[in-house]
RNA sequence: GGCGGGGUAGCUCAGAUGGUUAGAGCGACGGAUUCAUAACCCGUAGGUCGGCAGUUCGAUCCUGCCUCCCGCCA
């Protein structure tokens, strides 16, 4: 719901604000196109919109990662910020604003928010003395001795000194708002989630950080920051000019806010329907009409690759099939708020199906013929027989039908609905069969049938081009032109979706030529996207394989996160629960690989390769089309363990150089710590010694192997294998293990002689 | 562990306050056709509606148990 009652005639929508720590990828393209959709129909539709995205830029992940890729952080942020801007601009966007939470403008709003808050006593400066998770940045409930939820270390205890947000004085008032506002969030699961959440109670929120200076400061007291998603959320009003002296700033402000939407994906929903609300009413400012969250996509990897690359990045889509194609199949493909797969098998499919083979070749065959039979230009339609009349019917139908399933987000439906226009009017085409003349039927009838039929399908092409603008605006321009319609884009500056209805066109008018608008793909298109990921995967890899040599020293550090999965709006690692999701693998099925939509959602490891070609691919060029994306150099598939049961003669030996074999760090490992993964009936956790650190890795061997009789044993790991999760514990290495023929079972690598911790195998 | 959502044709999903033959799109197959992008049009799908038990004249839709998946929270 878009509220479409209490936003007169204006509209302010928002995209979240990406987090830095990776190149975007489709899911964030994901959030951004159905925003522009929204913004594209709201200003066709008359409404004066403002449509807002950006990047979020301040944290202690992306100092840190920064400071990996031998940049500052203002440098590694605004080259990162620059490729979503690029991408952007490259898919045709139309944001109206793009806000860097490291603007001035954005600094500024969000000080005076801070200091509104305190002023009005809801800041207040306290001490904290708990546990704390020194690598998620997460403060933790429990005695000394707790383990992090989020990556299972052993917690901190911390004492320190910081400014809390009085969040527990706010749940009433918040359950009343979702009680008196049912359209405040959606859809129904992340309301319900939400109301689940607050009801269980809400604990004052730390809203300042004093362990890294990557951040705004908080006014009168710089040696604290304010906390990210304090600093995050504000963007939505500093952008709009909250803070500014400007009357032109001030205006505006005035003018959009409060937003009508807030477009998220799902998993930062609590951050916008409960701590901004809550901050919000706390300032006396006017609260958001409504957040809606979208779902996550998830990679089909076993079709996309063998070996690696679950990322799909939207440059890719462009480059074969166009920006529309993408947009066509993310917004039908997807129902909106629910979790979305995508494939390229499946992409290649809507394309050819529904654009290529239904919307592009019904325009074709029309305006072909009206060239054909009438020189390209449009007879006069005569009288509407029952034939007629009925199309018309089914185009008032889906008039109907598409705005309001539009305007609720119920994107797939509308499309539905269109498309059922769309098979109509090829039905009616060839009842009437226009290209056939009966030999009972008079030239003279024939031709009159001719100008019927071709007049009655190209006004049904008109309805369907004029609605589905905002989601084809590229294509649907191009249909225009053809109709002889001229310029959409200047129609829609006419507000011509206020008043669509069937007619529309005139007798003589000239038609533009006949060009294909979706060309229909070959088999070779799903391939020719896979390759050009799989390229990309290859970039990140040799990059990431130079770049940890580089550091020197161990060579490699996993336990220092480069690049944090994050969402669209980073948590400062509070709740940090955005965090890529990989699925457990099972042999009997391949895991799906889930990634936020809203989020960075790559996996940690896979992003401390990606950071490695930040830098050098921001000088090489802004062409996004060749720069890496966190696209994961381990596959995601690659089992976790040694003990993947199967017989392992390879099938095509590959040779690899010796530059390829020291890539990977094996050391000699010592098991401290075994324990079962609750939950996970495979799994183990091991925390094991290398000699020069401790880490934690996870392993599959539950089955075969009893945690206790591990202790005290010597192992051999992969070293440097990139961190991965599984059930929300993070893996920072592989154990090596013999691969029984029979049944798979592991036995673990060991030595006969004695050998010290961290020693290399080589 | 608590709460919530979900398991329907090869795939993606819809659906019924319980009632004769459970639907759509895509894919596949057959036919027709040639205006069009090997397209469009017509026809064909025999899926224990996750499992077991119960309520009922009757359950895929209600109840209980079980199982699997997922999310939020702890």
């Amino acid at each position: 719901m878009t509220n479409s009652a209490s936003s007169s005639a204006r509209f302010y929508l928002t995209t979240p604000i990406y987090y830095v720590n990776a190149r975007p990828h489709l899911g964030h393209a994901y959030s951004t196109i159905v925003c522009d959709a929204i913004a594209r129909r709201k200003r066709a539709l008359g409404i004066e919109t403002w449509f807002l995205t950006g990047t979020d830029e301040h944290g202690q992940k992306i100092e840190r990662s920064a400071a990996l890729a031998n940049r500052t952080p203002a440098e590694f942020a605004t080259a990162i910020a620059g490729e979503f801007r690029g991408l952007w601009d490259q898919l045709g966007l139309s944001y109206d604003d793009f806000i860097r939470t490291t603007e001035e403008r954005h600094k500024r709003g969000t000080q005076k928010l801070f200091a509104t808050l305190r002023d009005k006593g809801f800041i207040y400066k306290g001490s904290y003395t708990g546990q704390y998770c020194v690598s998620d940045e997460l403060y933790v409930d429990g005695p000394p001795g707790t383990v992090c939820p989020d990556c299972g270390r052993v917690t901190e205890t911390v004492s320190e000194e910081n400014y809390f947000f009085k969040l527990s004085a706010f749940e009433r008032k918040l359950l009343e708002l979702y009680e008196a506002n049912p359209d405040f969030m959606g859809p129904e699961s992340t309301r319900r989630e939400v109301i689940s959440f607050v009801r269980g109670g809400l604990k004052d929120l730390s809203v300042s950080r004093t362990s890294f200076s990557w951040g705004i400061p908080v006014p009168g007291d710089e040696k604290h920051v304010i906390y990210v998603w304090l600093d995050a959320l504000v963007n939505y009003i500093s952008a709009l000019g909250y803070g500014s002296d400007d009357p032109e700033d001030q205006a505006r402000f005035a003018k959009f806010w409060p937003a009508d939407l807030h477009l998220i994906g799902k998993e930062i929903s609590r951050f916008h329907c409960v701590y901004w609300p809550a901050f919000l009413m706390a300032a006396g400012i006017p609260l958001p009409r409504s957040v809606k969250a979208n779902g996550w996509l998830l990679f089909d990897q076993g079709k996309m690759s063998k070996s690696k690359g679950n990322i799909v990045r939207a440059e890719t889509v462009q480059e074969v099939l166009g920006a529309d194609a993408l947009r066509y199949f993310l917004l039908r493909e997807i129902p909106f708020g629910q979790d979305g797969s995508f494939s390229f098998d499946a992409l290649v499919q809507r394309y050819n199906g529904d654009l290529a083979n239904g919307y592009g070749n019904l325009v074709s065959r029309v305006v072909n013929m009206v060239h054909k039979y009438f020189e390209g230009v449009l007879p006069d339609a005569g009288a509407e027989t029952a034939a007629e009349a009925a199309l018309r019917e089914s185009a008032e139908r889906a008039i109907a039908s598409f705005g309001p399933a539009f305007d609720d987000l119920n994107f797939s439906d509308a499309l539905k609905s269109l498309w059922v226009l769309v098979a109509e009017t090829d039905g009616y085409l060839t009842a009437s069969a226009p290209w056939k003349r009966p030999a009972d039927r008079s030239e003279a009838d024939h031709a009159a049938l001719q100008a019927r039929v071709l007049v009655t399908a190209a006004k049904a092409i008109r309805i369907i081009t004029a609605l589905v603008y905002p989601i084809l605006p590229d294509s649907a321009a191009k249909v225009w032109r053809q109709l002889g319609l001229g310029e959409i884009q200047d129609a829609a500056k006419k507000s011509f979706l206020t008043n669509v209805a069937w007619g529309g066109l005139k007798a003589g008018t000239k038609f533009g030529e006949p060009a294909p608008l979706f060309p229909r793909a070959e088999k070779d298109a799903v391939e020719r996207m896979q390759n050009i990921e799989d390229q990309n995967s290859k970039t990140v890899i040799e990059a990431a394989s130079g770049g940890s040599a580089a550091e020197g020293g161990g060579g490699f550090n996993p336990r220092v996160k480069p690049i944090e999965s994050k969402g669209a709006l980073a948590p400062d690692a509070k709740t940090n629960k955005e965090e890529a999701i990989v699925s457990e693998e099972t042999e009997k099925q391949k895991s799906w690989d889930k990634v936020p939509v809203d989020s960075i959602g790559v996996q940690a490891g896979d992003e401390a390769l990606a950071y490695e070609t930040v830098a050098q691919a921001a000088k090489e060029s802004a062409a996004a089309a060749s720069a890496p994306v966190g696209a994961s150099a381990q596959s995601p598939a690659t089992p976790l363990v040694a003990a993947e049961p199967q017989l392992a003669a390879p099938q095509e030996p590959q040779h690899i150089t010796i530059d390829d074999f020291v890539k990977v760090d094996l050391r000699v490992a010592q098991i401290l710590v075994a324990e079962r993964v609750p939950k996970a009936d495979k799994l183990l956790r091991l925390e094991v010694d290398l000699g020069y650190e401790k880490r934690q890795i996870l392993a599959g061997i539950a089955q075969y192997y009893e945690p206790e009789k591990l202790i005290g044993r010597k192992i051999v790991i992969v070293a440097n294998l990139a961190p991965r999760k599984m059930r929300g514990l993070e893996s920072n290495g592989m154990l090596l293990a013999a691969s029984l023929p029979a049944d798979g079972s592991p036995v673990l690598a060991g030595f006969l002689e004695e050998v010290p911790l961290g020693a290399r195998l080589k």
